[in-house]
DNA sequence: ATCGCCTCCTGCGCGC
DNA sequence: TGCGCGCAGGAGGCGA
């Protein structure tokens, strides 16, 4: 479900009803996710005020006293927040894998399709960085100024695969799926199937723009709402709206009035003009 | 090292 | 109506 900006609304919903709270009541269920908390980890996060609420990547990340709480989405997570009691709440959704009470609410994460995933790391003392911390690898922040022409075009030119299936991996670059990639893609003039490395400066730069641009824009429109992705008060994101390529299938190009595409590229369905967009 | 394919899941909508 | 198929905002892991 959330990329980048989806996390964001989020993480930003969430600032208010969690920093500051101490969490309480902390619950999982025995499914199997992508990663689950262990019994000694639920332990460890009992009583334990949350710091700050932010985003990295597509991760959700709780800043907790003594730990950091890393929550992926998947393609179905979400977090509800409801002052329901935690039992009764349970028995009318399906697909809670973890719950937690913190100030008057109790948060859900409800995921039905079990792609998501919780990680617990330990923190040792007060500079830890998380990131040194977890076994996997987090690319740069498309939104910061770091992510820029040179950088892109530096870490494509050895990339023979095509644009989109590596924007999508998450790593150099962070947070960017089917959806933004699609998106930006489109918006940069660039084929989903341009091999990477075959992008000179020009294009890179304008990617690089799109890229900033299909992001911010989604942020501020709460997020892209396909079939099931609200924010923690239920709000659908609107930015859905403003895509010109994702999920029009047979549709005119609004630039050229051509039908649009979709191939899959990767196992994941691109949607693109073959007149706008050039290898 | 890189890349593409498979897999982990549930549920929905479509066509027969 | 009902069943089966294909498809869905992700990403780790495997083998070529």
């Amino acid at each position: 479900m959330p990329e980048l900006p989806e996390v964001e609304v989020i993480a930003n919903s969430l600032k208010s009803t969690l920093e500051n709270k101490a969490i309480t009541n902390v619950w999982t269920s025995n499914k199997r996710l992508r990663s689950q908390l262990s019994k000694k980890d639920c332990q460890a996060l009992e009583k334990k005020r949350v710091l700050k609420v932010f985003r990295r990547a597509k991760y959700l990340v709780l800043d907790l006293e003594n730990s950091w709480l890393l929550i992926h989405f998947g393609m179905t997570g979400k977090i509800i927040v409801s002052d329901e009691k935690k039992d009764k709440f349970l028995c009318s959704n399906k697909h809670i894998h973890f719950v937690f009470e913190a100030g008057l609410n109790n948060f859900f994460f409800q995921d039905t399709r079990r792609f998501g995933g919780i990680h617990f790391v330990k923190k040792t003392n007060d500079t830890d960085n998380f990131e040194t911390k977890i076994p996997f690898k987090l690319g740069l922040e498309p939104l910061s100024d770091h992510f820029d022409t040179n950088f892109l075009y530096l870490k494509t030119r050895n990339i023979n695969q095509p644009i989109k299936s590596w924007l999508m991996t998450g790593f150099p670059v962070a947070g960017i799926g089917n959806i933004y990639a699609s998106e930006a893609l489109f918006r940069a003039g660039i084929s989903p199937l341009a091999k990477s490395k075959e992008l000179g400066t020009v294009r890179i730069s304008r990617l690089v723009s799109a890229i900033k641009h299909v992001l911010t824009e989604a942020i501020r429109s709460g997020g892209s709402t396909i079939r099931d992705y609200s924010s923690t008060d239920g709000e659908p994101g609107k930015y859905s709206e403003n895509h010109l390529v994702y999920g029009r299938k047979n549709k005119r190009c609004l630039v050229c009035m051509k039908n649009l595409s979709t191939k899959s590229i990767n196992q994941r369905t691109s949607f693109y003009c073959t007149e706008c967009q050039r290898k």
